[in-house]
DNA sequence: GACACCATACCGATCAGTGGGTATAAATAA
DNA sequence: TTATTTATACCCACTGATCGGTATGGTGTC
Protein backbone atom coordinates (compact mmCIF):
# COMPACT_ATOMS: atom_id res chain seq x y z
CA UNK A 1 0.00 0.00 0.00
CA UNK A 2 2.28 2.94 1.26
CA UNK A 3 5.09 3.02 -0.71
CA UNK A 4 8.77 3.50 0.54
CA UNK A 5 9.24 7.10 2.30
CA UNK A 6 12.14 7.00 -0.20
CA UNK A 7 11.90 6.67 -3.60
CA UNK A 8 14.19 3.52 -3.98
CA UNK A 9 16.63 3.91 -7.19
CA UNK A 10 16.44 1.99 -10.55
CA UNK A 11 17.97 -1.29 -11.08
CA UNK A 12 20.24 0.48 -13.52
CA UNK A 13 20.92 2.85 -11.71
CA UNK A 14 22.70 0.84 -8.99
CA UNK A 15 24.27 -1.14 -11.53
CA UNK A 16 25.92 1.99 -13.11
CA UNK A 17 27.03 2.78 -9.86
CA UNK A 18 28.70 -0.29 -8.55
CA UNK A 19 29.83 -0.31 -11.84
CA UNK A 20 31.32 3.21 -11.83
CA UNK A 21 33.18 1.75 -8.23
CA UNK A 22 35.05 -0.76 -9.40
CA UNK A 23 36.05 0.98 -12.62
CA UNK A 24 37.32 4.18 -11.40
CA UNK A 25 39.19 2.65 -8.29
CA UNK A 26 40.93 0.67 -11.45
CA UNK A 27 41.63 3.25 -13.81
CA UNK A 28 41.16 6.72 -12.26
CA UNK A 29 38.30 9.35 -13.14
CA UNK A 30 40.00 10.67 -16.43
CA UNK A 31 40.57 7.70 -17.81
CA UNK A 32 37.16 5.85 -16.89
CA UNK A 33 34.93 6.65 -20.02
CA UNK A 34 31.13 6.36 -20.03
CA UNK A 35 31.44 3.74 -22.11
CA UNK A 36 33.62 1.51 -19.66
CA UNK A 37 31.32 1.89 -16.97
CA UNK A 38 27.93 0.82 -19.45
CA UNK A 39 29.52 -2.05 -20.31
CA UNK A 40 30.67 -3.09 -16.96
CA UNK A 41 27.32 -2.42 -15.81
CA UNK A 42 25.68 -4.42 -18.86
CA UNK A 43 23.46 -1.31 -20.04
CA UNK A 44 23.54 0.89 -22.70
CA UNK A 45 24.47 4.54 -22.85
CA UNK A 46 21.08 5.76 -23.27
CA UNK A 47 20.89 4.31 -20.13
CA UNK A 48 23.59 6.20 -18.99
CA UNK A 49 22.52 9.37 -20.18
CA UNK A 50 19.06 9.01 -18.63
CA UNK A 51 19.96 7.74 -15.27
CA UNK A 52 22.80 10.95 -14.79
CA UNK A 53 23.28 14.45 -16.32
CA UNK A 54 26.69 13.45 -17.25
CA UNK A 55 29.68 11.99 -16.25
CA UNK A 56 30.67 14.19 -13.32
CA UNK A 57 27.17 14.32 -11.89
CA UNK A 58 27.25 10.41 -11.91
CA UNK A 59 30.55 10.37 -9.77
CA UNK A 60 29.22 12.54 -7.59
CA UNK A 61 26.70 10.10 -6.93
CA UNK A 62 29.17 7.06 -6.94
CA UNK A 63 30.54 9.23 -4.01
CA UNK A 64 26.85 9.14 -2.44
CA UNK A 65 26.76 5.34 -3.18
CA UNK A 66 30.41 4.60 -1.85
CA UNK A 67 29.74 6.62 1.59
CA UNK A 68 26.71 4.87 2.10
CA UNK A 69 27.91 1.35 1.85
CA UNK A 70 31.02 2.21 3.58
CA UNK A 71 29.08 4.13 5.81
CA UNK A 72 26.95 0.53 6.51
CA UNK A 73 29.57 -1.49 6.07
CA UNK A 74 31.17 -0.04 9.22
CA UNK A 75 27.98 0.76 11.07
CA UNK A 76 27.44 -3.29 10.88
CA UNK A 77 30.66 -4.33 11.53
CA UNK A 78 31.52 -6.49 14.89
CA UNK A 79 33.93 -4.43 16.70
CA UNK A 80 30.94 -2.16 17.11
CA UNK A 81 29.65 -3.96 19.78
CA UNK A 82 32.86 -4.12 21.76
CA UNK A 83 32.07 -2.03 25.20
CA UNK A 84 35.40 -0.79 25.62
CA UNK A 85 35.94 2.40 23.60
CA UNK A 86 39.87 1.56 22.81
CA UNK A 87 38.73 -1.76 21.95
CA UNK A 88 36.49 -0.56 19.63
CA UNK A 89 39.42 1.49 18.03
CA UNK A 90 41.81 -1.14 17.53
CA UNK A 91 38.70 -3.11 16.46
CA UNK A 92 38.38 -1.07 13.53
CA UNK A 93 41.96 -0.75 12.42
CA UNK A 94 41.74 -4.82 12.77
CA UNK A 95 38.43 -4.41 10.58
CA UNK A 96 40.22 -2.41 7.85
CA UNK A 97 42.78 -5.14 7.84
CA UNK A 98 40.96 -8.04 7.55
CA UNK A 99 39.19 -6.20 4.20
CA UNK A 100 42.89 -6.58 2.61
CA UNK A 101 41.58 -9.79 0.06
CA UNK A 102 41.47 -9.46 -2.96
CA UNK A 103 42.97 -6.77 -5.71
CA UNK A 104 43.37 -3.36 -5.25
CA UNK A 105 40.70 -2.12 -7.42
CA UNK A 106 38.27 -4.18 -4.65
CA UNK A 107 40.05 -3.15 -0.98
CA UNK A 108 41.08 0.21 -1.87
CA UNK A 109 39.50 4.03 -1.23
CA UNK A 110 37.58 5.42 -3.94
CA UNK A 111 38.03 8.82 -2.37
CA UNK A 112 41.24 8.77 -2.50
CA UNK A 113 41.68 7.80 -5.76
CA UNK A 114 39.49 10.41 -6.54
CA UNK A 115 40.65 13.49 -5.02
CA UNK A 116 44.29 12.55 -6.24
CA UNK A 117 43.66 13.53 -9.68
CA UNK A 118 40.77 15.76 -9.08
CA UNK A 119 41.65 18.15 -6.35
CA UNK A 120 42.77 21.19 -8.66
CA UNK A 121 40.69 20.43 -11.64
CA UNK A 122 37.27 19.19 -10.51
CA UNK A 123 36.46 21.03 -7.12
CA UNK A 124 32.91 19.70 -6.50
CA UNK A 125 34.36 15.99 -6.61
CA UNK A 126 37.24 17.24 -4.57
CA UNK A 127 34.70 18.83 -1.81
CA UNK A 128 32.56 15.23 -2.12
CA UNK A 129 35.54 13.68 -1.53
CA UNK A 130 36.72 15.81 1.53
CA UNK A 131 33.24 15.49 3.11
CA UNK A 132 33.54 11.65 3.20
CA UNK A 133 37.12 11.21 4.23
CA UNK A 134 36.12 13.51 7.21
CA UNK A 135 32.73 12.36 7.93
CA UNK A 136 34.33 8.95 8.15
CA UNK A 137 37.01 10.14 10.52
CA UNK A 138 34.87 12.11 12.82
CA UNK A 139 33.20 8.76 13.42
CA UNK A 140 35.98 7.38 14.01
CA UNK A 141 37.35 10.39 16.35
CA UNK A 142 34.13 9.68 18.47
CA UNK A 143 35.17 6.24 19.95
CA UNK A 144 38.95 7.36 19.56
CA UNK A 145 38.39 10.91 22.24
CA UNK A 146 36.30 8.08 24.46
CA UNK A 147 39.21 5.97 24.57
CA UNK A 148 41.29 8.49 25.12
CA UNK A 149 38.99 9.77 28.28
CA UNK A 150 39.16 6.81 29.82
CA UNK A 151 42.83 6.16 29.14
CA UNK A 152 45.26 8.63 27.97
CA UNK A 153 42.75 11.79 29.05
CA UNK A 154 46.10 13.74 29.85
CA UNK A 155 48.06 13.03 27.15
CA UNK A 156 48.36 16.63 24.08
CA UNK A 157 46.94 14.91 21.20
CA UNK A 158 43.73 14.89 19.75
CA UNK A 159 41.51 12.58 19.05
CA UNK A 160 40.34 13.92 15.44
CA UNK A 161 44.06 14.78 14.19
CA UNK A 162 44.57 10.50 15.04
CA UNK A 163 41.50 9.89 13.13
CA UNK A 164 42.75 11.86 10.31
CA UNK A 165 46.13 10.01 10.57
CA UNK A 166 44.70 6.88 10.66
CA UNK A 167 42.80 7.73 7.37
CA UNK A 168 46.52 8.97 5.87
CA UNK A 169 48.12 5.91 6.76
CA UNK A 170 45.25 4.07 5.00
CA UNK A 171 45.35 5.96 1.73
CA UNK A 172 48.99 5.85 1.35
CA UNK A 173 49.19 2.01 2.06
CA UNK A 174 46.88 1.58 -0.97
CA UNK A 175 49.13 3.52 -2.82
CA UNK A 176 51.92 1.39 -1.41
CA UNK A 177 49.92 -1.71 -2.70
CA UNK A 178 48.98 -0.60 -5.87
CA UNK A 179 52.57 -0.04 -6.55
CA UNK A 180 53.45 -3.16 -5.19
CA UNK A 181 50.69 -4.80 -6.89
CA UNK A 182 50.27 -6.83 -3.43
CA UNK A 183 48.32 -6.52 -0.22
CA UNK A 184 51.15 -6.99 2.22
CA UNK A 185 52.92 -4.22 1.97
CA UNK A 186 49.52 -2.45 3.56
CA UNK A 187 49.09 -5.08 6.16
CA UNK A 188 52.06 -4.38 7.46
CA UNK A 189 51.24 -0.74 7.32
CA UNK A 190 48.73 -0.92 9.57
CA UNK A 191 49.85 -2.87 11.85
CA UNK A 192 52.78 -0.64 12.25
CA UNK A 193 49.56 1.89 12.65
CA UNK A 194 47.78 -0.25 15.36
CA UNK A 195 50.68 -0.43 17.54
CA UNK A 196 50.74 3.36 17.16
CA UNK A 197 47.30 4.12 18.67
CA UNK A 198 47.52 1.17 21.06
CA UNK A 199 51.05 2.81 22.49
CA UNK A 200 48.70 6.08 22.43
CA UNK A 201 45.85 4.68 24.38
CA UNK A 202 48.10 2.60 27.07
CA UNK A 203 47.26 -0.60 25.38
CA UNK A 204 50.05 -3.54 25.53
CA UNK A 205 51.60 -4.17 22.10
CA UNK A 206 49.33 -7.20 22.07
CA UNK A 207 49.49 -9.54 18.60
CA UNK A 208 48.05 -7.24 15.91
CA UNK A 209 47.89 -10.83 14.17
CA UNK A 210 44.30 -11.93 14.75
CA UNK A 211 40.65 -9.64 15.33
CA UNK A 212 40.46 -9.62 18.78
CA UNK A 213 37.89 -12.17 20.14
CA UNK A 214 34.40 -10.68 19.88
CA UNK A 215 31.72 -11.79 21.76
CA UNK A 216 28.27 -11.07 19.41
CA UNK A 217 25.12 -10.24 21.87
CA UNK A 218 22.57 -9.50 19.64
CA UNK A 219 23.00 -8.90 16.09
CA UNK A 220 21.43 -5.53 15.93
CA UNK A 221 18.91 -5.33 13.32
CA UNK A 222 18.81 -6.75 9.50
CA UNK A 223 19.51 -4.04 7.52
CA UNK A 224 19.71 -4.80 4.16
CA UNK A 225 23.23 -5.95 3.64
CA UNK A 226 25.88 -3.90 1.95
CA UNK A 227 26.20 -5.75 -1.30
CA UNK A 228 29.90 -5.85 -2.66
CA UNK A 229 29.98 -5.12 -6.09
CA UNK A 230 30.94 -7.68 -8.31
CA UNK A 231 34.17 -7.11 -10.67
CA UNK A 232 33.62 -7.27 -14.50
CA UNK A 233 36.88 -6.90 -16.09
CA UNK A 234 37.51 -5.48 -19.39
CA UNK A 235 40.35 -3.77 -20.15
CA UNK B 1 86.44 22.40 -24.30
CA UNK B 2 86.02 18.84 -23.35
CA UNK B 3 82.09 18.06 -23.28
CA UNK B 4 80.75 16.39 -20.18
CA UNK B 5 81.28 12.85 -19.47
CA UNK B 6 77.31 12.24 -19.63
CA UNK B 7 75.69 13.77 -22.47
CA UNK B 8 73.42 16.25 -20.53
CA UNK B 9 69.99 16.87 -21.77
CA UNK B 10 68.81 19.89 -24.16
CA UNK B 11 67.60 22.47 -22.48
CA UNK B 12 63.74 22.27 -23.58
CA UNK B 13 64.07 18.59 -22.82
CA UNK B 14 64.77 19.70 -19.11
CA UNK B 15 62.48 22.34 -19.28
CA UNK B 16 59.77 19.67 -20.91
CA UNK B 17 60.16 17.05 -18.07
CA UNK B 18 59.66 20.04 -15.58
CA UNK B 19 56.85 21.20 -16.83
CA UNK B 20 55.38 17.55 -16.67
CA UNK B 21 56.53 17.14 -12.99
CA UNK B 22 53.87 20.16 -12.11
CA UNK B 23 51.55 19.28 -14.99
CA UNK B 24 51.00 15.70 -13.64
CA UNK B 25 51.04 16.12 -9.75
CA UNK B 26 47.88 18.66 -10.71
CA UNK B 27 46.07 16.75 -13.15
CA UNK B 28 47.10 13.33 -13.31
CA UNK B 29 48.40 11.84 -16.42
CA UNK B 30 45.47 10.83 -18.10
CA UNK B 31 44.28 14.26 -17.78
CA UNK B 32 47.53 15.79 -18.55
CA UNK B 33 47.84 16.31 -22.76
CA UNK B 34 50.91 17.07 -23.97
CA UNK B 35 49.57 20.41 -25.05
CA UNK B 36 49.00 21.30 -21.34
CA UNK B 37 52.98 20.14 -21.02
CA UNK B 38 54.30 21.89 -24.11
CA UNK B 39 52.57 24.80 -22.86
CA UNK B 40 53.74 24.68 -19.30
CA UNK B 41 57.16 24.47 -21.30
CA UNK B 42 57.16 27.03 -23.71
CA UNK B 43 57.50 24.88 -26.04
CA UNK B 44 55.85 23.31 -29.31
CA UNK B 45 54.68 20.05 -29.75
CA UNK B 46 57.14 19.53 -32.75
CA UNK B 47 60.42 20.02 -29.76
CA UNK B 48 58.25 17.43 -27.81
CA UNK B 49 57.90 14.95 -30.44
CA UNK B 50 61.49 15.58 -31.14
CA UNK B 51 62.64 14.43 -27.69
CA UNK B 52 60.13 12.08 -26.89
CA UNK B 53 58.64 9.24 -28.24
CA UNK B 54 55.40 9.57 -26.72
CA UNK B 55 53.26 10.86 -24.04
CA UNK B 56 54.28 7.31 -22.37
CA UNK B 57 57.91 7.57 -23.03
CA UNK B 58 57.80 11.23 -21.30
CA UNK B 59 56.58 10.58 -18.47
CA UNK B 60 58.87 7.32 -17.60
CA UNK B 61 61.64 10.09 -18.60
CA UNK B 62 59.55 12.63 -15.70
CA UNK B 63 59.94 9.73 -13.43
CA UNK B 64 63.61 9.39 -13.55
CA UNK B 65 64.41 13.26 -13.58
CA UNK B 66 62.27 13.10 -10.54
CA UNK B 67 63.98 10.37 -8.81
CA UNK B 68 67.17 12.41 -9.44
CA UNK B 69 65.98 15.53 -8.58
CA UNK B 70 64.64 14.06 -5.17
CA UNK B 71 67.98 12.10 -4.54
CA UNK B 72 69.87 14.95 -5.13
CA UNK B 73 67.55 17.29 -2.53
CA UNK B 74 67.83 14.87 0.43
CA UNK B 75 71.34 13.40 -0.46
CA UNK B 76 72.64 17.06 -0.23
CA UNK B 77 70.18 17.87 3.29
CA UNK B 78 71.93 19.18 6.36
CA UNK B 79 70.23 16.43 8.27
CA UNK B 80 72.30 13.73 6.69
CA UNK B 81 75.62 15.35 8.00
CA UNK B 82 74.50 13.87 11.66
CA UNK B 83 76.48 11.51 13.17
CA UNK B 84 73.71 8.99 14.54
CA UNK B 85 71.68 7.61 13.13
CA UNK B 86 68.52 8.02 14.85
CA UNK B 87 68.96 11.86 14.66
CA UNK B 88 69.47 11.01 10.44
CA UNK B 89 66.23 9.32 10.67
CA UNK B 90 63.97 11.95 12.75
CA UNK B 91 66.10 14.19 10.73
CA UNK B 92 64.98 13.23 7.79
CA UNK B 93 60.96 13.04 9.19
CA UNK B 94 61.67 17.18 10.09
CA UNK B 95 63.08 17.93 6.81
CA UNK B 96 60.19 16.33 5.02
CA UNK B 97 57.66 17.97 7.48
CA UNK B 98 59.69 21.86 6.21
CA UNK B 99 59.01 20.75 2.59
CA UNK B 100 55.35 21.07 3.20
CA UNK B 101 54.83 24.70 1.49
CA UNK B 102 52.95 25.90 -0.94
CA UNK B 103 50.16 24.65 -2.89
CA UNK B 104 49.78 20.44 -3.11
CA UNK B 105 51.37 20.18 -6.81
CA UNK B 106 54.78 22.10 -5.48
CA UNK B 107 55.09 19.54 -2.31
CA UNK B 108 52.84 16.25 -3.36
CA UNK B 109 55.21 13.20 -4.79
CA UNK B 110 54.86 12.30 -8.45
CA UNK B 111 55.18 9.03 -8.42
CA UNK B 112 52.08 8.29 -5.83
CA UNK B 113 50.43 10.17 -7.74
CA UNK B 114 51.29 8.33 -10.75
CA UNK B 115 50.99 5.12 -9.79
CA UNK B 116 47.95 5.52 -8.16
CA UNK B 117 45.67 5.87 -11.46
CA UNK B 118 47.95 3.99 -13.53
CA UNK B 119 49.07 0.43 -11.82
CA UNK B 120 46.21 -1.20 -13.83
CA UNK B 121 46.43 0.40 -16.93
CA UNK B 122 50.31 1.49 -17.50
CA UNK B 123 52.31 -1.59 -15.84
CA UNK B 124 55.90 0.48 -17.24
CA UNK B 125 55.00 3.33 -15.34
CA UNK B 126 53.51 1.40 -12.40
CA UNK B 127 57.08 -0.34 -11.77
CA UNK B 128 58.79 2.61 -12.48
CA UNK B 129 57.27 4.28 -9.80
CA UNK B 130 57.38 1.14 -7.78
CA UNK B 131 61.56 1.76 -8.03
CA UNK B 132 61.48 5.35 -7.00
CA UNK B 133 59.31 4.72 -4.40
CA UNK B 134 61.10 1.48 -2.58
CA UNK B 135 64.57 2.78 -3.63
CA UNK B 136 63.48 5.69 -1.59
CA UNK B 137 62.65 3.84 1.32
CA UNK B 138 65.54 1.55 0.94
CA UNK B 139 67.74 4.56 1.41
CA UNK B 140 65.90 5.38 4.60
CA UNK B 141 65.81 2.67 5.70
CA UNK B 142 70.48 1.99 6.38
CA UNK B 143 69.86 4.63 8.58
CA UNK B 144 67.01 3.08 10.43
CA UNK B 145 68.96 -0.33 10.62
CA UNK B 146 71.64 1.25 12.38
CA UNK B 147 69.26 3.54 14.50
CA UNK B 148 67.72 0.64 15.49
CA UNK B 149 71.31 -1.53 16.13
CA UNK B 150 71.93 1.10 18.32
CA UNK B 151 68.48 1.90 20.18
CA UNK B 152 66.76 -1.09 19.57
CA UNK B 153 68.78 -4.03 18.94
CA UNK B 154 65.48 -6.52 20.28
CA UNK B 155 62.66 -5.02 18.97
CA UNK B 156 60.63 -7.24 16.56
CA UNK B 157 59.99 -4.66 13.72
CA UNK B 158 62.15 -4.81 10.61
CA UNK B 159 63.87 -1.61 9.29
CA UNK B 160 62.65 -1.76 5.95
CA UNK B 161 58.59 -2.02 7.44
CA UNK B 162 59.55 1.19 9.44
CA UNK B 163 60.66 3.04 5.89
CA UNK B 164 57.96 1.87 4.24
CA UNK B 165 55.37 2.87 6.56
CA UNK B 166 56.93 6.34 6.41
CA UNK B 167 56.11 6.41 2.44
CA UNK B 168 52.94 4.84 3.39
CA UNK B 169 52.14 7.89 5.58
CA UNK B 170 53.48 10.60 3.71
CA UNK B 171 51.06 9.50 0.56
CA UNK B 172 48.01 9.87 2.57
CA UNK B 173 49.51 12.96 3.81
CA UNK B 174 49.67 14.46 0.52
CA UNK B 175 45.74 12.83 -0.79
CA UNK B 176 43.98 14.39 2.69
CA UNK B 177 46.45 17.78 1.97
CA UNK B 178 44.87 17.55 -1.61
CA UNK B 179 41.33 17.21 -0.27
CA UNK B 180 41.68 19.63 2.33
CA UNK B 181 43.58 21.79 0.26
CA UNK B 182 45.95 22.56 2.69
CA UNK B 183 49.05 21.45 4.23
CA UNK B 184 48.55 21.45 7.80
CA UNK B 185 46.64 18.43 8.15
CA UNK B 186 49.73 16.76 6.32
CA UNK B 187 52.13 18.29 8.95
CA UNK B 188 50.23 16.80 11.60
CA UNK B 189 50.25 13.53 10.40
CA UNK B 190 54.09 14.36 9.89
CA UNK B 191 54.03 15.04 13.19
CA UNK B 192 52.21 11.54 14.55
CA UNK B 193 54.76 9.40 12.12
CA UNK B 194 57.69 11.12 13.99
CA UNK B 195 56.52 10.36 17.49
CA UNK B 196 55.64 6.32 16.42
CA UNK B 197 59.20 6.42 14.88
CA UNK B 198 60.78 8.21 17.54
CA UNK B 199 59.20 5.63 19.65
CA UNK B 200 60.13 2.21 18.03
CA UNK B 201 63.74 3.85 18.55
CA UNK B 202 63.75 4.65 22.13
CA UNK B 203 63.67 8.63 21.76
CA UNK B 204 62.01 10.64 24.21
CA UNK B 205 58.50 12.07 23.10
CA UNK B 206 59.94 15.56 22.08
CA UNK B 207 62.23 16.67 19.32
CA UNK B 208 65.43 17.35 20.35
CA UNK B 209 66.53 20.00 18.42
CA UNK B 210 63.25 21.02 16.37
CA UNK B 211 64.85 21.25 13.03
CA UNK B 212 68.22 20.78 13.09
CA UNK B 213 70.79 23.57 13.19
CA UNK B 214 70.93 24.88 9.92
CA UNK B 215 68.81 28.17 8.53
CA UNK B 216 68.18 27.36 4.28
CA UNK B 217 64.90 26.16 3.60
CA UNK B 218 66.32 24.39 0.31
CA UNK B 219 64.06 24.59 -3.04
CA UNK B 220 62.02 21.88 -3.56
CA UNK B 221 62.14 22.27 -7.40
CA UNK B 222 65.59 21.85 -8.92
CA UNK B 223 66.89 24.98 -10.13
CA UNK B 224 64.18 25.87 -13.17
CA UNK B 225 61.39 27.72 -12.20
CA UNK B 226 58.71 26.02 -14.32
CA UNK B 227 55.67 28.16 -15.05
CA UNK B 228 52.66 27.20 -13.13
CA UNK B 229 50.27 25.93 -16.08
CA UNK B 230 46.96 27.90 -16.45
CA UNK B 231 44.18 26.33 -15.70
CA UNK B 232 41.70 25.64 -18.48
CA UNK B 233 38.52 24.06 -16.50
CA UNK B 234 37.50 21.11 -18.69
CA UNK B 235 33.92 19.55 -17.82
C1' DG C 1 75.31 19.07 -47.02
C1' DA C 2 74.21 16.76 -42.74
C1' DC C 3 72.25 17.00 -38.61
C1' DA C 4 69.81 18.61 -34.46
C1' DC C 5 66.17 21.33 -33.30
C1' DC C 6 61.85 23.43 -33.82
C1' DA C 7 57.33 25.06 -36.01
C1' DT C 8 52.79 24.20 -37.99
C1' DA C 9 49.31 21.98 -40.41
C1' DC C 10 47.10 18.02 -40.38
C1' DC C 11 45.11 13.07 -39.51
C1' DG C 12 42.76 9.24 -37.25
C1' DA C 13 40.88 7.63 -33.14
C1' DT C 14 38.35 8.36 -29.18
C1' DC C 15 34.97 10.16 -26.20
C1' DA C 16 31.24 12.91 -23.88
C1' DG C 17 27.11 14.05 -25.05
C1' DT C 18 22.69 14.39 -28.25
C1' DG C 19 18.63 13.40 -31.14
C1' DG C 20 15.39 10.67 -32.08
C1' DG C 21 13.31 6.65 -31.71
C1' DT C 22 10.94 2.14 -29.37
C1' DA C 23 8.76 -0.57 -25.54
C1' DT C 24 5.98 -0.82 -21.70
C1' DA C 25 2.67 0.25 -18.49
C1' DA C 26 -0.12 3.21 -15.79
C1' DA C 27 -3.47 6.80 -15.86
C1' DT C 28 -7.18 8.88 -18.17
C1' DA C 29 -10.70 9.64 -21.52
C1' DA C 30 -14.11 7.74 -24.84
C1' DT D 1 -14.51 -2.03 -22.38
C1' DT D 2 -11.35 0.31 -25.61
C1' DA D 3 -8.62 4.26 -27.08
C1' DT D 4 -5.44 7.90 -25.95
C1' DT D 5 -2.28 10.24 -23.37
C1' DT D 6 1.67 10.46 -20.29
C1' DA D 7 5.81 9.00 -18.11
C1' DT D 8 9.62 6.10 -17.47
C1' DA D 9 13.22 3.36 -19.16
C1' DC D 10 15.92 2.27 -22.64
C1' DC D 11 18.55 1.77 -27.18
C1' DC D 12 21.46 3.25 -31.06
C1' DA D 13 23.33 6.12 -34.64
C1' DC D 14 25.48 10.12 -34.86
C1' DT D 15 28.42 14.53 -33.86
C1' DG D 16 31.50 17.99 -32.47
C1' DA D 17 35.50 18.48 -29.98
C1' DT D 18 39.74 16.81 -28.26
C1' DC D 19 44.04 14.61 -28.25
C1' DG D 20 48.04 11.70 -29.39
C1' DG D 21 50.74 11.38 -32.96
C1' DT D 22 52.60 12.40 -37.92
C1' DA D 23 54.17 14.80 -42.06
C1' DT D 24 56.64 18.23 -43.76
C1' DG D 25 59.28 21.96 -44.03
C1' DG D 26 62.28 25.57 -42.00
C1' DT D 27 66.47 27.31 -39.55
C1' DG D 28 70.77 27.48 -37.45
C1' DT D 29 75.36 25.20 -36.83
C1' DC D 30 79.03 22.03 -37.64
Amino acid sequence: MAPALTALPHPSQTKLLDAALQVVRSKGYAATTVDDVCAAAGVTKGSFFHHFKGKQQMVLAAVDHWNAGTGGLFAQAPYQQLADPRDRVLGYLDFRRSLLRGNAPDYSCLLGTLVQETFDTHPQIRDACHAGITGHAERLAIDIAAAKTLYAPDAPWQALSLALFTQATLQGAFILAKAQGSASIAAQCLDHLRQHVAQLLGAGPLPPTQPPPTRRPPPLEPAHAVARPRKPRKP
